[in-house]
DNA sequence: CGTTAGCAGTCGGTACACTCGACTGCTACC
DNA sequence: GGTAGCAGTCGAGTGTACCGACTGCTAACG
């Protein structure tokens, strides 16, 4: 091993270590954890020009070294590749995914403290683009007297609904409806035809109108939102954090969710993964880390998982967390064919 | 004013400048703040005797008092009557039922954070209780081959829904649905009719029973639903819960939805709209206080908002809000007549 | 008998000095 | 290049002294 690979080494281990321990690591600790075959005065020297090329920092001159964002980016790009999940996690998920019939917000809102409970880190998922997902069938009901409900049945099997008022009789909604499912069916909720077709009868076609932008307009709202799971753990993660005012102006800004909903997008397109630390363009992140993994459904990009922790992450824990989660999300999502 | 009055005057100033000012309130400050026209010795002296009493506590020696729970009780039965919010805040709520059209959950959502950011605490919204809402008409619906949908119009105007698998054609579908309402109608989802009728045709009697076992199964996971607003705030009041282990457990227990649902139902059930501190049974929030409103839907009691903060809280403003809250959602949820 | 003035007593918080222990960085040597 | 050993540095923990903020009490007063 040379000089250069060993160095790779010691950061690997300062990494890990630091990760398990949260105190900064110190030669001897390197030396006696791992078996490097050279004495902890080597590693100090490998320590030092790590730290002169900027993996590596000092929290003061008599102190270990903790990893620099630099130093966890160089970690995350080299040594985790690849890693599966302990076999108990991979069985939680699974049976999580094998057991679940719930409604789509539900689903989402629980798959994201699944994956807040593999990985002891706040999680968030991303709902489907309406972009996405094509619609199966429309169809418009009526409910009882001045009521009429928009039905929507999505090619990933959930459905939506809309109630909106309407005094049409019933051989109208049904013309109406028909009108809905045409509009509708094999497109996606982002795009709907343009013009749908007129029935001549102005009250039906006010209606359809009503109905089809109730509807778009719902899938929009849905698609934008986050759920978010674990939230608990950003407050147990206080040290990591500096002071309390950082942990509640992270808790604010996971309710506002269109921000971390764009900000997520953002990063997957342009097609980032990890972003860690001072990565992070949003100033309330600065100490965190975000590891994300994309669900498909139908072969096409749906949403997203992700998990939320300090920059002191097991990410090749939290990448193979979010990996095995999306995977078994976008399956369940497929239509039942 | 004879001495008792005084003493609960005394009692009163200690409460609002603690809540103020999150410091052990002096004697000295007591009469400079109020004009109550006798000395620090004599507040002194009633000091120590609501102490004996035990509407207030020293932290050591010699330092201030601060209210205990009982002092907050005291001041909550006797202070708080018919306070009305700042006009400031009068007119957000208005807005903001005036302008809000969405559907129920996120309105419940959106509500608790409204509430959360006029009170700068944390706030809950307890969705209707499906005990208390009868229907107004169900439904079911064939959707596509193999799929109904069973539609149920509550009587607050709000719609539940439930996909099922399902073979029929559409004629027995629609047996179906007429056996779906008879059962339903005018009654509650929590007590449906216990044999519902059968139609002499096996398969359409084994969707009927599905049907309205899967709606009120959905009613009450559906009614146990939670909405969290402003969980930031309890990062920023950290300082009042002790460490950040506690702050984590709260939030932890706050998303246990179906934990704090039951303990406001409960609260109410005993009629009791604050409770303060050690009152509370659950150990997370011995720290903690909760102000709560029910709101009412065609006068019946349908569900809660409510406030969550320290016991250190201004009750009368978050009592005021609360109220003003839950009256413009019980009126808003009103189905359109 | 309630109220008041004044003073002694108590205790938390802060500032400071000191020690201990954990590392590093360096130098000389292999 | 790698190693041993030692001097140097700094944080954390500890003991002490002091200050300031209140109270509680006692004696006097109306």
């Amino acid at each position: 091993m040379d000089a250069a690979e060993r160095r790779a080494t010691v950061l690997k281990a300062v990494v890990e270590e630091y990760v398990r321990t949260a105190a900064p690591v110190a030669s001897q600790t390197v030396t006696e954890s791992r078996d490097l075959g050279v004495s902890s005065a080597t590693v100090r020297n490998d320590m030092t020009q790590l730290e002169r090329e900027g993996f590596l920092a000092q929290p003061h001159t008599s102190a270990g070294r903790i990893p620099t964002d630099q130093g966890y980016r160089y970690f995350v790009d080299h040594f985790t590749a690849a890693g599966g999940l302990p076999v108990g996690q991979r069985r939680a998920v699974a049976d999580f995914f094998a057991t679940t019939h719930r409604a789509l917000e539900d689903l989402l809102h629980e798959t994201s403290q699944l994956l807040a409970n593999l990985t002891s880190h706040a999680a968030v998922v991303v709902g489907p683009d309406a972009d996405a997902v094509r619609v199966r069938s429309a169809q418009l009901v009526a409910l009882e007297p001045g009521t009429v409900l928009a039905v929507v049945v999505l090619g990933n099997g959930t459905v939506e609904r809309e109630v909106l008022p309407s005094e049409l009789a019933g051989d109208q909604v049904a013309r109406a409806s028909a009108g809905f499912d045409a509009a509708l069916r094999d497109r996606t909720l982002a795009v709907p035809s343009t013009s749908p077709t007129t029935t001549g009868d102005d009250a039906v076609d006010v209606l359809l109108v009503q109905a089809i932008a109730a509807v778009t307009t719902r899938a929009k709202h849905v698609s934008d939102h986050l759920y978010v799971g674990g939230v608990s753990r950003l407050a147990a993660e206080q040290d990591a954090f500096t002071t309390t005012a950082t942990t509640a102006r992270l808790l604010e800004m996971l309710e506002e969710q269109v921000v971390v909903v764009s900000l997520v997008r953002d990063l997957l397109d342009h097609g980032v993964n990890v972003s860690i630390g001072s990565e992070n363009e949003v100033d309330e992140l600065r100490d965190c880390s975000i590891v994300l993994a994309p669900y498909q459904v139908e072969g096409t990009l749906a949403g997203t998982v992700g998990v939320l922790g300090p920059t002191r992450m097991d990410y090749a824990q939290a990448l193979a967390a979010v990996a095995a989660v999306s995977q078994q999300l976008g399956r369940l999502l497929l239509p039942p064919s």
